[in-house]
DNA sequence: GCATCATATGACTAATAAATCACATGACCA
DNA sequence: TGGTCATGTGATTTATTAGTCATATGATGC
C-alpha cells in the first residue's frame, strides 16, 4: 500500500493506543473533569511526574488534550469539541458491554 | 480501589486496545462495508485464519461485532448501534488531527 | 547571571500484547 | 461414522509498549 494509507493506519493506531492504557486513561478521566497542570496531576494520582509528562504528550499528540502555558506552568485540558463527546458515547458503550467484557476475561 | 473499579479500568482498556492495532483496524474496517465470515475476511486481507479468529474473537469480547453462523460459517459485523457512529465520530476527530499525530511521529 | 521550581526528553529495562504453531472442535454430507 | 471444510483455542515465541532513571530545558525572581 502506499505511505499514506500506512501514515493513516498508524495514526488511527496510535489514536486508540492512547487510551488502552491504565494510567493514560486516569489521567485523562482527571482532565475530563477541568483543566489541570502536571504537578496537579501528579498529587490526585500519586504518579511520578516523568511518566505523567510523557503520557500527557502522547495524549497531546493525538489531539486528545490541548496545553497552554501559564507561568511556570502548563495546563492542559481535554478536547471539548471531538474527545469529550466521544468519551461520553464509549461510556455509553461500555453500560451496555462492561459486564460482559470483564466476564469474558475472567473466564480466561 | 475496590475491584469493580479495577474491572471498569481494564474493560476500558481492552476496548481501546482492541483497535490500537494495524490487523485488528483493517478487520474492522472490512466488516464496517458490511457482514463477513473468517475465509472471506482472510481472503480480503491475506491474513492467516487463526490469527484472524483470536482478533475476532477480542473484537467480539468488546461488543464491537457480533457474530452469527450459517452452516459451516460464521458471520461478523459491526456493531450497528454502538460502534459504527462511534467510528464514524473518531473518522471525524482524525479528519482533523490525522496529520498533527502522523507529524509529531515523524520528528522521532 | 544564577538558583530554583515546573516540566520535558532520551535511553534503557521491564512489562505486555500480538503472531504463530500445533491441535481441537463443530457442522455437514457421503 | 468417517472425512473434510470452516473456525476456534492454548501455548510459546517474538514484537511492541510503558515506566524509570538521569538529565535537559524553560520560566521566574533575586
Amino acid at each position: 500500500m502506499t505511505n499514506k494509507s500506512h501514515d493513516h493506519e498508524k495514526a488511527y493506531r496510535l489514536f486508540f493506543g492512547s487510551l488502552a492504557n491504565k494510567n493514560r486513561l486516569e489521567i485523562i478521566n482527571i482532565l475530563r473533569k477541568g483543566k489541570k497542570c502536571v504537578s496537579e496531576i501528579c498529587q490526585e494520582t500519586g504518579f511520578e511526574q516523568t511518566m505523567v509528562s510523557h503520557n500527557l504528550k502522547r495524549l497531546e499528540t493525538c489531539g486528545m488534550v490541548f496545553v497552554e502555558q501559564e507561568g511556570k506552568h502548563r495546563y492542559y485540558s481535554v478536547n471539548q469539541e471531538t474527545i469529550k463527546p466521544l468519551l461520553e458515547m464509549i461510556d455509553g458503550h461500555m453500560k451496555k458491554y462492561c459486564c460482559k467484557i470483564v466476564g469474558e476475561c475472567k473466564k480466561r
